[in-house]
DNA sequence: CATATTCTGGGTGTAATTACCTATATTCGA
DNA sequence: TCGAATATAGGTAATTACACCCAGAATATG
C-alpha cells in the first residue's frame, strides 16, 4: 500500500520544519512537497494532486482560504486541511464553507495534527477538540456568526465595510468613492442593523478589532 | 570545551519542535531545557543558568518581555535572545531597554537565529536583517517611537490609555474610576498632545491598532 | 518651605457617528 | 412588465470624542 501523500504550505520556515518532520514520522504518510506561499502551494496542488493538503491561512500572495477555494472550485481529489493559528468562528466556518475537511489550531499539541491527518485520509472530516463547539454550533445551524452575517451585506454595504475597516471616516469614503456622505452614513446606519451593532463608535470599533477576519470574508 | 547551553521557551510546540531541531544541529549548541510558558522559562533559567535564552514574547502567564526583565533583574549571566512574530519597532526598543542581547522575527529562515546565537555567544548582539533599521534609530537617538511616547505619559494618563484599549468611552472609564467624565476628556487631551494625535477618534483608533504593543509596554 | 507637576473638573465649541425619517432612481428577479 | 431590493441623498436630533480655555487641590521634588 502506497503511503498519503501530503502538501504542507506555511510561509514560517522554523514551523514548516517541525510541521514536516512531525509528519514525516507518520509510518504511513510521506511528505510530498512543502511550499513557503499560496500561489506555489496551488501550483504543486494542481500538478501532483497529494491526497491531502495542509494549509495556513496568513501567506503571502493567495491565502490559505483562496487555495483552498481554488482545490475546491477545480473538483480537486486533494483534501485540504487548514492549520492556523486563528480561533474566530467565522473564519472556521469560512473554511468549512469554502470546502475544508479539516481545522487545526497552531498552538495545539502536534498530536492533534495527527489525529487531523488520520481521520481525513479515512474519508472524515476534524477539528481541534479546543473548538469543539464551533462544529456543533454549525450542525445545530446556530449561524448568527460574523460570517453569516457579513454574507448578507449589499455589495456597497461591504464596499463602506472594507473601508471603514482602513480607519477611514464617512467623509473620506464619500470623496473616495464620488457620492455623497449622506448615502455611506446611510450605508454604515444598514450595516450596523444587520450587523446588531449598537453605539457610537460602534461600527468603527468592530471593524477595527476584526479587521483580519472582516477581510478574509471579503476578499475579491 | 563544553557546548553552550541553551533554552528555548515558545508555547507553540510544533514551532518549538522546528528550533529545537534547528539549535540541536548546531556544532557547539547544545539544548538544555525547553519551556511552554513564561513562568517555567523563568524558572528553569533561575535553576539551570544556560548560557542562552531563547523567548517568545506571546506566551501564557508570563510574557517574554516580563521573563527577560526579570532575568536581567536578578543580574543573571544568561544572555536573552527575543525570537517573536512582532514587528513593531516600539517592541523592538523594550526588548532592548529591558536587557535583551538579540531579536530575531519569528518568520526569517532559521538561519537568522543560528546567526543571532553565533553573535550573542560572541558577546555580540543580533537583530534580523530585515529590522536592521530600528537598530540604526537606536544608534542615532531618533527616539521618537511609542515606546518613548507612551513612558512620557503620567500615571492616571497611563491607566486612562489603557481603558481606551479596551474600547471603554470616557463616561464609562470616569464611572469605573470614579471621577468626573471631564477628568478623563483632559486626560484623553494631553494623551493625545504628547502623542501627535490629531483628529475624531484618532486616540481610540490608535489604540485599537496599537493594543498588545500598549499592553506590552504598560504591562505592571 | 517654595516650586513644579499632576490630578481634578468646569466651560465652549466643533467634528464625526449613530439613529431614525423620508424619498427618488435604478436594477434585478419573478 | 411589475414589484422588491438596492443605491442614492436629504433632514433632524442625540451622543461621543477632540480641541482648546481656565483654575483649584493634591503631591512630589528640590
Amino acid at each position: 500500500m502506497s503511503k498519503t501523500q501530503i502538501l504542507i504550505a506555511d510561509d514560517h520556515p522554523v514551523f514548516l520544519f517541525g510541521l514536516k518532520s512531525i509528519i514525516g514520522s507518520i509510518e504511513s504518510c510521506e511528505v510530498a512537497d512543502v511550499a513557503s506561499n499560496g500561489s506555489d502551494a496551488f501550483n504543486l496542488i494542481r500538478k501532483t494532486n497529494p491526497d491531502i493538503a495542509i494549509l495556513d491561512i496568513d501567506m503571502p500572495g493567495l491565502n490559505g482560504i483562496e487555495v483552498l477555494k481554488k482545490v475546491t472550485a477545480m473538483n480537486s481529489s486533494t483534501k485540504v486541511i487548514i492549520l492556523t493559528m486563528h480561533k474566530d468562528e467565522s473564519i472556521f466556518n469560512l473554511a468549512f464553507d469554502s470546502g475544508a475537511e479539516g481545522y487545526v489550531i497552531k498552538d495545539n499539541a502536534a498530536i492533534d495534527i495527527v489525529n487531523c491527518i488520520c481521520a481525513v485520509s479515512e474519508g472524515n472530516t476534524f477539528v481541534s477538540p479546543q473548538i469543539n463547539s464551533y462544529e456543533i454550533n454549525r450542525k445545530t445551524s446556530n449561524n448568527s456568526n460574523a460570517l453569516t452575517l457579513i454574507n448578507s451585506l449589499t455589495v456597497s454595504e461591504k464596499i463602506v465595510l472594507k473601508e471603514v475597516c482602513k480607519n477611514i471616516c464617512s467623509t473620506e469614503i464619500a470623496n473616495k468613492l464620488n457620492v455623497s456622505h449622506k448615502t455611506i452614513q446611510n450605508h454604515r446606519f444598514n450595516i450596523c442593523k444587520k450587523m446588531n451593532l449598537e453605539g457610537v463608535n460602534s461600527l468603527l470599533t468592530y471593524a477595527l478589532l476584526n479587521k483580519s477576519t472582516i477581510n478574509l470574508i471579503l476578499a475579491d
